[in-house]
DNA sequence: TATTGTTATACTCTATAACTATA
DNA sequence: TATAGTTATAGAGTATAACAATA
């Protein structure tokens, strides 16, 4: 089925094409769909990676804390750090210092857990940079973090 | 309030920060939010303006030829052309091949509101690329499309 | 048998508003 | 009064499965 009437072959994208934020999405696509092939099997999103990620680097931050540095809503956190204490790999310790907040601790098995994450995450990544050239991924990363605020 | 305890402020990205997953996800979204603060009067959502985008360029595709163009499952594409058709931009006319099936038409309406929102969307990614240096757009665009499979 | 548009459905992500207990 | 965590809720966005009409 084939002619010049309902075709997908030789789509022209027009302004589409050069778009910035259309590019933006469909590469992230490709990353999240990617990403969770490689993870699921693990209970790990992307987001939960995030919040894993600034957890394990920044440990006692409060949830609230952990949200403003990811750009979510602290709303969004309760689900996510509930999923990672059910796998164990993060604790919410009282505050001693304001009664009303959580500190967020990676566990014993949640250090072990992300170090193997981290691996596999940045084996994914250097499987879908293998259509980069040298110095491209860097370059990416930095000028991407300008559009970050 | 501030002390070694619960504060945003120096938070330590690690891996994530390099992670260039996670970087297309921010900077997609400041896009995204940016855009919806552009257009959102209009009615027009970034997936709309990829629809539109799409059946201008191309007219008389089919809605699954457009779905397959974009990397969209067909059955997202009802909704997304009912919205077209009640803003009077888009048009389904019977296809005459193929009996199950409409070719995509934008409106005259269409055609005068698409030309004045392109302007405008271009001016949206013109601002937000007064971050870049010169050629850095046009690099990003084709390094970001090599992503897009 | 296969495909188009459609519907129903569900799941994720995200944001808003309101509640409670603290501050 | 303001803030932290929570809950309920709602809105996008996206995907799957199934159906009727048609190929």
């Amino acid at each position: 089925m084939n002619g010049s009437n309902g075709a997908a072959d030789d789509i022209n994208f027009g302004a589409l094409g050069e778009m910035l934020g259309y590019r933006l999405r469909r590469a992230q696509l490709t990353f999240f769909s990617n990403f969770a092939a490689v993870c699921s099997d693990l209970g790990v999103s992307p987001g939960l990676f995030g919040v894993l990620s600034i957890a394990k680097e920044n440990p006692g931050l409060t949830q609230t804390a952990v949200a403003q540095a990811l750009g979510n809503d602290r709303s969004a956190m309760v689900a996510a750090v509930d999923k990672l204490e059910q796998l164990n790999l993060i604790e919410r310790r009282p505050s001693k210092r304001d009664r009303r907040s959580y500190a967020l601790y990676l566990t014993e098995h949640g250090q072990e857990f992300y170090t193997e994450l981290v691996d596999r995450v940045i084996k994914h990544e250097e499987k879908l940079c293998e259509r980069l050239k040298p110095g491209e991924k860097e370059w990416l990363v930095e000028v991407l973090g300008r559009f970050s605020s």
